[in-house]
RNA sequence: GGCCCCAUCGUCUAGCGGCCUAGGACGUCAGGUUCUCAUCCUGAAAAUCACGAGUUCAAAUCUCGUUGGGGUCACCA
């Protein structure tokens, strides 16, 4: 049974795109092998910890559709599914390690750490802790009784070959000298995350681990772990690093980060994840648009290429309007009604005959309210031209003539008025819409309604 | 800086030893359709496959090195 999970930190104000893109890896690993795709926050750093970004974080994934079969809100047969909740669980295992000698207390204050960093980097060494504790450590049990402060510490023995096999780049190696004898549990009992998401993922039965490639680095900590408990490894996958356009690590001085935020601007769902698709791995049949059902089926984790691609918002907005174009209309409908305040006040006929206008000039769903502003709040010229007063006045007498007010005959007026003042068709937008151009004209109007055109032509006329 | 990862058009990528004088998509430019704007269609420019050695009859594809980029070095995840 494959099992994959996600492991948000409820520190920020909403997932990340980053963390998005791993979530679809692993939600799609689970589909695809009829697995279980699972949730656990991991609420260790109460620091950063930030009220409501959990509720934050689970509703923005079940925006995107990425349903998953366990975690806080629904539980599970591996629950609790918030570290937080599991704290006696990480206690009892840095327990077990201290005793096998994999780990070892540790009463070294901020100030000594500092200093010692401090004297390392001075000598253009690596900071590493100097295993101060575990060569003075002698009455441990005693200074924790007497209720000094303390840390768990992994002991690193020296010269030891760590290894781990990682789907998408093949085995690393890393010699145990260059890991650092990392804090497991923290002075206030919460575990880190190096020892939470071991005893985590071996107990929730995690088979396979895809996470951003910044992890690769600790990973050899984790093996040590693994070792240590004599517990088999899960399936390493490290996914390349989303990037800003500079290259670098994608944040959100560079970029809009958080998965909400796309949704806010209008971005579909679908079309998000399947640009979040593309970006390390590609179609077979090199197609750009395809469904999440056919991403899971031909999706390989060994497919992954590991270099870490530039997340580009224009491509983003390419998907976006296919999408919204691929839409049937009453999907459209329904989209934008959940998106659009002003979508409310439009009636089911106006609506009827604005969607297929709409459709292929909607790159977002934002744009809906820009597109049809004529008919909430058009804007009227400050001033007009005589020539344009003419114009408005000829369209006004044509218009009042007509009998049937549809677009072929409007357009048929429109066109005469252009070819007698020699002017171009944006002159009209102007006039009859404020705007120089937009959805088709003659529709526009007709759909606006006689009584509203003429209105608006008497208007400009006494500008 | 140490360690680790990576390297094909501006961007996302195809390519897994001969089919490559490198293909597709976005973007850009030009043209067509057209009532503006879009959509749609056609075409163009755009990568000496980072560089240098080697292996081979043959390398974008394999090996090594160089350079460049990224990640990581917390009682954060």
């Amino acid at each position: 049974m494959v099992r994959t999970r996600i492991p948000p930190s409820p520190t920020g104000q909403d997932i990340h795109v980053g963390n998005l893109y791993t979530a679809l890896m692993n939600w799609a690993q689970a589909r695809k092998n009829n697995g279980k795709f699972i949730i656990r926050i991991e609420d260790t750093d109460r620091t950063r910890f930030q009220e409501g970004a959990e509720e934050k974080i689970l509703s923005s994934i079940k925006a995107f559709g990425l349903d998953y079969d366990e975690g806080p809100d629904i539980g599970g047969p591996f629950a609790p599914y918030r570290q937080s909740e599991r704290l006696p669980l990480y206690k009892k295992y840095a327990e077990e390690l201290i005793e096998k000698g994999a780990a070892y207390y540790c009463f070294c204050t901020k100030e000594r750490l500092d200093e010692v960093r401090a004297q390392q980097q001075k000598e253009k060494k690596t900071p590493r802790y100097d295993k101060y504790c575990l060569t003075h450590g002698t009455n441990a049990k005693e200074r924790i009784e007497k209720g000094e402060s303390y840390v768990v510490r992994l002991n690193v023995l020296p010269d030891k070959k760590l290894w781990f096999k990682d789907l998408i780049r093949g085995q690393i190696i890393v010699n145990s000298n260059e890991v650092d004898d990392q804090v497991l549990l923290k002075s206030d009992g919460y575990p880190t995350y190096h020892l939470g998401v071991v005893v985590d993922d071996h107990l929730m039965e995690i088979t396979h681990i895809i996470r951003a490639e910044e992890w690769i680095s600790s990973t050899p900590k984790h093996i040590i772990l693994y070792e240590a408990f004599g517990w088999e490894q899960p399936i390493f996958a490290h996914m390349p690093i989303l990037r800003n356009p500079d290259k670098s690590k994608l944040s959100k001085r560079k970029n809009p980060v958080w998965a909400s935020w796309y949704l806010e601007q209008g971005f579909l769902p679908e079309a998000m994840l399947n640009y979040l698709a593309l970006l390390g791995w590609s179609h077979p049949e090199e197609k750009e648009i395809f469904s999440l059902e056919e991403f899971v089926r031909l999706f390989d984790l060994k497919d992954i290429k590991p270099v870490g691609p530039i997340f580009d918002l224009v491509k983003l907005t390419w998907m976006n309007q296919q999408y919204i174009q691929n839409l049937s209309e009453e999907e459209l409908k329904t989209r934008i009604v959940a998106f659009s305040k002003r979508a409310q006040e439009f009636s089911d006929t106006l609506f009827a005959g604005l969607l297929p206008l709409l459709k292929t000039r909607m790159e977002t769903l934002k744009d809906f309210d820009t597109l049809t502003e004529v008919f909430v709040a058009p804007s009227i010229p400050e001033s007009v031209t005589e020539q344009e007063k003419q114009i408005a006045q000829d369209l006004q007498k044509a218009f009042e003539k007509l009998d049937a007010w549809e677009a072929t005959t409007l357009f048929t007026v429109m066109k005469e008025i252009l070819l007698q003042y020699k002017v171009r068709m944006p002159v009209l937008y102007v006039l009859l819409t404020g705007k120089p151009k937009g959805l088709p004209l003659p529709e526009t109007i007709t759909l606006l309604g006689k009584e509203k055109t003429l209105a608006r032509l008497q208007q400009l006329i006494t500008l």
